[in-house]
DNA sequence: CCAAAAGTGTTGGTAATACACCCATGT
DNA sequence: ACATGGGTGTATTACCAACACTTTTGG
């Protein structure tokens, strides 16, 4: 039995030329995110996940960190656990061709805008865009569609967002970025009273211009504030360190 | 490299004899789980979570039934995946005994009253409250106080409250279900409409006897409602079966 | 045996808050 | 044209109060 470890990355990125229906649609970033070719059976030629095998004494977070950032280059803002997918046939074996069965722990990445422009790409590593991906290796597809699901449902209650953007950005740009991983418009007014209700970015002196309309005010990330609430996971377990909170004392009813 | 997987059973049970302070303390159900006894090292005699290692033509979550049910003889009403444990020091090796590297898959279920009561105890294997357990081996404390708060976490927007109790139930006794895991107190007439706007549950013609007080009617679990939304994962594996809802066909912006 | 009390289920209201939707103004 | 700020109606929630129905208790 073997036990891999892959990414699925997410990053804002501006859509190619020629992917664009006509010259008026507005450039919008799309949701995409790295892919490698493989070069071998089972699945030779398919798109598959960035990943590798886990080495001998490092973590699970470290070994997708790893593996990230040896076949796309990238270092990501986020990167958490997203699930272990185990089942005994899904390593593609087929009775002609028996292969060894692999479970794969699976992670998830954000990447800045700044950080996807900088990836490796090439004849074996190219961004595809997240709502029209091929058939892919294995049971990729399945594991992609897992994650859009978490990074949406997780976009509304937690504080990921920022991880798309650069240190300073305008609420216009934030929003948008909600926009696009929800897929529909937000209230610009109330998306701005939430956003400042919560403690979550804090402004700057600093506008942000050159468009033809009143400069907006650029925004920076509160960092007294933890991006996401993992419970007792949110110590990284690299770095175990005793909750400051004291255990939950029961008062009688 | 062994790969193990574990599972932390929860369920609501009425509280030993010897434990209530006083004979007027009202006997609310305790959170507890199931543990077994270490017979061997490393942490020989401590309390740790039933288990065992992955066979070969199970899936994970194959595997996380049959081994619970091995230990304890429970069938869970629930089960789910929680996270994949795999730092290299967490095996409890040391440098005077170097044991193998695990990493664990671990799982977390929940169990009826009624299945409690038949649950398999012994010497090796025993129930203890949630908020006050001892040290465990391994890094079992850390995996549930996680596994701890995503059942609040969960509770709070998805019906899994309804795995704990049998088939028919009041809504005195799952809004105290509500109560007991999420330790506070809920307002009654909001509990009862928020239950009844969800559509989780649908009134039955019977109803509970015997308090002195009016008879509360009898509700059952809506199994036209899928209890949790696990997103693209929700069909389980084994049962591989196309969803009945259709693609989401996406509208360019 | 009957009436009152006790106790909990059930239902309804009110104030505060959050949100969807719309509009005004500044640059 | 877009950033920013404000305003209104609707839905949800915290908190409170009343009524309904059965068992128990006191005569």
């Amino acid at each position: 039995m073997q036990l891999a470890v892959s990414t699925v990355i997410f990053a804002l990125r501006d859509p190619d030329r020629r992917s664009a229906r006509t010259a008026l649609d507005a450039p919008h970033p799309v949701l995409s995110l790295p892919l490698v070719c493989r070069v071998r059976e089972p699945y030779d030629g398919f798109w598959a996940l960035p990943g590798g095998p886990l080495r001998g004494e490092e973590g699970l977070t470290d070994a997708a960190a790893r593996t990230l950032e040896e076949t796309t280059g990238l270092r990501p803002t986020y990167l958490e656990q997203l699930y272990a997918f185990g089942e005994p046939d899904r390593s593609g074996a087929t009775a002609a061709e028996p292969g060894e069965r692999v479970v794969s722990v699976v992670y998830w990445a954000l990447v800045s805008q700044h950080e996807a422009a900088r990836a490796r790409v090439g004849q074996n590593v190219r961004w595809l865009a997240a709502d029209q991906l091929p058939d892919l290796a294995f049971d990729h597809n399945l594991i992609v569609d897992y994650a859009l699901w978490r990074l949406r449902t997780k976009v509304e209650y937690s504080r990921i967002a920022h991880a798309f953007l650069g240190e300073h950005f305008t609420l216009r740009e934030l929003r948008e970025v909600h926009e696009l991983v929800l897929q529909r418009e937000l209230d610009p007014a109330n998306f701005r009273r939430q956003v400042e209700a919560s403690d979550a970015v804090v402004p700057t002196e600093s506008f942000r211009t050159g468009g033809r309309h009143r400069p907006a005010r650029l925004y920076r990330y509160n960092t007294a504030i933890a991006p996401v609430d993992l419970g007792p996971l949110a110590a990284p377990p690299t770095t175990p360190e005793p909750s400051p909170t004291p255990p939950a004392t029961r008062s009688s009813r």
